[in-house]
DNA sequence: CGACGGCTTGATGATCATCAAATAGGGTGG
DNA sequence: CCACCCTATTTGATGATCATCAAGCCGTCG
């Protein structure tokens, strides 16, 4: 890794996960999306299975009157549209330009049947996507403005970060309704507490889409976590 | 099953998954917990899996200031303490007198390696935990206290009818606090809006923990699902 | 340059959390 | 069986947080 200056873009750490879906069969497909493009619906059937190869996949759930719940926001070398039932819950579409390898989940699930260690594979994607979704529960429903925020300041700055550094530059890699609808909170609040960490000193936002984290210990006390790591 | 009475409380509708667990090994072992009896703690390691047999768990998490998030309740046939990584991420312990069947973590593992159905039918459970997390990100993020106590007596309440069902009868297997932090709110929020639904002529309360629900079609609207089964 | 979308900032109000007190319910022991 | 106590629940009053409405700003792109 190559010496960094202030307002450096970190890139994150590398997902050894990735690319597991590979090899598995012949029966994949590499899809393109382009900004907002949905990669299906809430109630489609759940033919395929897909692993993010490039860009952002956002997953959300919209009510009847359109409020909407993004449920999560996934990176290459996470798996989009597990089901137990085959049909879709929610809804998934590329948050920028992005690019899935997808394969078809009958296929995926016989492969599964005669290659017990790709079952066991998908069981942990299953299992860990359980245990991530615990965390934001605690967020949605105890969390205030400004802990949720933290918090999400602090979930994306440990992609990019190794134990132990002190701060961190990246980059948003959504807007910030996307932010407020993950938040269960709005866009104005989002920016007002995206301020007021500025102010405090905690973070500096070179550009609106660029957060410089100068404190990762006062940004983890201000989300709250139970986490031992800090 | 003897008659039904006005205010005679209906049983569940029986669950087909129950029992899954039995004849996969001689290796289990029937826990019996008395009320708020823990099962495991957040940080411990996932040693068992359990199946409730009988009675119910809770399962949370708990912020470092004492603030709590209830994941979820879980009933007779629901499997508890699956882990990703072999450590738990949240606490689980008996709404009241309970029974589980446990399984060592590592001996299922096994069995699901040699039995490519048992995998699948872990895969499922995992996968429609999933489904359900979903819905309850909604309510955490999207819905109002109402919406959000609506939608709590409603998701009871499909436990006991069947399909077309005005009106059904039911105990709250939980109290008011676990309902509130089950639901990202408080007790008195919880108590003033079943007050207002039971002013509203929607609810009866016969007893604080029995609820008869008089029109789930209203209970519905007001819980703004988008379910199409109403 | 102008227009547009996204973001910030300000002002106001509604919802809901908090604090406080009264009531109901359930269980125990006399 | 009743009195008592402890907990759970309801109800009321108040205030803080945050959503909403509105306006101005910034960066981008045609």
């Amino acid at each position: 890794m190559h010496a960094q200056t202030a307002t450096q873009l970190s890139t994150p750490v590398p997902d050894q996960q990735a690319g597991w879906m590979e090899g598995t069969s012949h029966a994949q497909h590499l899809v393109k999306l382009s900004h907002n493009e949905p990669l299906f619906y809430d109630g489609d059937e759940a033919d395929f299975i897909y692993e993010v190869v490039e860009g952002l996949i956002i997953s959300y759930n919209i009510l009847p009157d359109g409020r909407r719940q993004v449920l999560g926001f996934s990176y290459p070398g996470d798996i989009v549209g597990l089901s137990h039932d085959g049909i879709h819950h929610h809804c998934s579409s590329a948050g920028g330009a992005a690019k899935v390898r997808s394969m078809p989940r009958g296929m995926l699930m016989r492969v599964a049947r005669e290659r017990p260690e790709i079952a066991a594979k998908l069981l942990v994607c299953a299992t860990s996507q359980l245990s991530r979704v615990q965390d934001h529960f605690v967020l949605l429903g105890c969390k205030c403005a400004q802990e949720k925020v933290a918090s999400f300041l602090l979930e994306l700055a440990k992609r990019y970060t190794n134990e132990g550094d002190r701060s961190v530059t990246f980059e948003l890699p959504v807007k910030r309704s996307d932010i407020a609808d993950y938040l269960g909170t709005t866009i104005e609040t989002v920016s007002r507490q995206l301020t007021k960490l500025r102010t405090a000193g905690v973070i500096d936002l070179p550009q609106t889409s660029v957060v410089h984290v100068r404190d990762m210990i006062a940004l983890g006390q201000l989300a709250e976590v139970d986490d031992s790591t800090f």
